[in-house]
DNA sequence: ATGATAATGTTATAACGTATCATAGCAGAA
DNA sequence: TTCTGCTATGATACGTTATAACATTATCAT
C-alpha cells in the first residue's frame, strides 16, 4: 500500500518527464481524488476543495485540471457516472493497462480492474464485423459492490 | 426490412400485453426515434416534436415518456452519451437480448449488436473475482463508424 | 356519473459542462 | 535585467441535461 505522498511524489516524477507540471491546484485535486473512497464529479470535487483547503476552486479549472490529470494517466474520468477517479497504478512499475471499471451503483464506490487480453480482442472482432472500430476499450459496468449486494439481499 | 407503422403497432401490441398504454405523445416520440438515424438527447427530440407535430412538450413530460418505452423495452438510454434510441428488435420475434452499443464518437450513429453469451460469462466472472455483482452487462463502446474511420483516414 | 389511477402539464431549480475573455506567473532570450 | 511568450488560472455567462413538486387532464372500471 502506497502513502499519499508517496503517490504524489510517483505524479509529480511522472509529470516532470513528459515536460509537465505538477502544480499546487492540481496536486491538491489528485490528492482529493486519492483521498476519496468512490468516484467524484467536478462539482463534488470543489466542495471538497473548500473543505480540505479552503480554496475556492472556479469549476472551469477544476475541468482543466481534469483533463490535464487524465492526459498524464493520473485519474480516469468515468463517462457513465461523469465522475473522476485516481488512477490506481499511479505508483505501479509496470505499464498502463487499458482499465475497466466496476461502478457500484448504490454507493459509488469505483473498482479499477485490468483487462483481460483474449476480452478486448473478442470485443474488437464483435465491433469489426458490425462494420465499426474501436476507439478504446474502456469499460464501465453497471456493478454491486461487496457490501451492497449483502445489504440488497 | 420494418415500416415505421409496423413497428408502431407491433409495439403497441407489446405494450396492451404488458397492460400498459402506448399513447400518442409516446407514439409520436417513438417514432422520432425511429425516423432518426443517430441517438438524441431528451432536447433533440424535443425540438423534433416541434418540427415534426408541430407538439411543445415540456422537458418533464419527454423525460417520462422516454423512460416508460424503456420500461417497455422499446428504447434504450446510451449512458455513455445521454442520448436514447429506439430499440432496433421491437420487431424481431426472439426474445430480446442485452444489447451492446457502438457509438460513433463522430457523428454520433449509433448501432445494436447482440452481446455474445461467452462474453458475458467472461465479463461476469472478471466481476466477480473482483468482488463485484454486475447488474446490467449492456456495453456502450467509443467507436468510429465505417464513413467516419473512412475519412478519419 | 363517480371515483381511482395513469398521463401530462407547469414551474422552478439542481447538476453538469463549456465558451470566452481576462489575468497572473513562470521560463528563456536579448 | 527586462522583455516576450507560453502556461495556468480566474471570472462571467451561458448551454445542456435532469429532476422535484405540485396541478391538471384523460382514461377506465364500476
Amino acid at each position: 500500500m502506497s502513502t499519499i505522498t508517496q503517490i504524489l511524489n510517483r505524479a509529480e516524477t511522472n509529470c516532470r518527464a513528459n515536460g509537465a507540471r505538477l502544480t499546487e491546484k492540481r496536486k491538491q485535486v489528485l490528492t482529493g481524488l486519492l483521498k476519496s473512497k468512490k468516484a467524484l464529479s467536478a462539482y463534488e470535487l470543489i466542495n471538497f476543495m473548500q473543505k480540505e483547503f479552503n480554496e475556492s476552486l472556479p469549476a472551469m479549472s477544476v475541468y482543466r485540471i481534469l483533463e490535464f490529470l487524465e492526459s498524464e494517466n493520473l485519474v480516469h474520468k468515468l463517462h457513465l457516472a461523469n465522475k473522476y477517479v485516481a488512477c490506481s497504478h499511479i505508483n505501479c512499475a509496470h505499464a498502463h493497462e487499458v482499465p475497466q471499471f466496476l461502478i457500484c451503483d448504490e454507493c459509488g464506490s469505483v473498482k479499477e480492474i485490468g483487462i483481460k487480453k483474449a476480452l478486448i480482442n473478442t470485443l474488437k472482432n464483435n465491433v469489426e464485423e458490425a462494420g465499426y472500430v474501436l476507439k478504446s476499450p474502456q469499460l464501465e459496468l453497471h456493478c454491486l459492490c461487496q457490501d451492497c449486494a449483502l445489504k440488497a439481499a
